[in-house]
DNA sequence: CTCCTTAGTATACAAATTGATACTATACCA
DNA sequence: TGGTATAGTATCAATTTGTATACTAAGGAG
């Protein structure tokens, strides 16, 4: 999932997959949700973990990085003790925006046990 | 991944998370491109193979499958030797399109030159 | 001097996902 | 009798993903 830019050569069909590609970037199991919440501003790291609970920091740390290398997400660090880090979207992330809402949409439609109290 | 209906109980925070939700449905390695390929009409299971040479058998089986469960595709077998399996959207399956058409639009646009340039 | 904070890293391990290969059924064709 | 075709299973190995726990830095509070 991750070697996009290393070594498909002539051999892969992600060359002609336009949605394979997309779904590589925003496809992780958090990358949708973090994304999604980093519409509406910028997110310390101890802000998603509150809002996401059950990813642990390991998993948040990878994911935050991998948003990073792709250009999708802005990693700003404040030289403060105790640290602060700031994460956003970048100008090339927002481009996502359409379709992370479009999804949002979708699963509030079908969602069946919706007690959904998330809006942005 | 699979376990939305078991048992989330009241910890988990996929409960108000649309977008997860939605990632969880169309979020699979191969789902994506699978929905993609049926949006111009139904498939057979040989037919995927071709179209993505590098899912194996046992991917194609397994990602198809789930797509049934959760309701998006609908698996038409023809009792006939050698057999024939039709796979297609089903209505359900069918208010995806959109978020796979934009996800094919982004993809497009953003994976030969990605962080490149950014033009609308 | 020790504890608290944040934003992580490092390590070890467990679980889930994915891949490779071999195998099945059955009618037709020669 | 053997080969071809399709749509799969079965089995095991490898990879990826996730969890748990301990640890770091560095300033401020007590």
């Amino acid at each position: 999932m991750r070697d996009r830019e290393s070594g498909y050569g002539s051999t892969g069909d992600r060359e002609g997959c336009p949605v394979e590609y997309t779904l590589d970037v925003i496809g992780g199991k958090w990358k949708g949700v973090l994304l999604y919440h980093m519409i509406d501003g910028s997110k310390r790291f101890n802000e998603f973990k509150r809002i996401c609970p059950s990813i642990s920091q390991r998993m948040l740390t990878l994911q935050l990085r991998e948003l990073e290398e792709d250009g999708i997400v802005h990693r700003e660090v404040y030289h403060q003790v105790p640290p602060k880090v700031e994460y956003s979207l970048t100008e090339f992330g927002q481009t996502l925006t359409p379709i992370i809402l479009l999804m949002k949409e979708w699963g509030k439609k079908y969602q069946q046990n919706s007690q959904c109290s998330i809006e942005s």
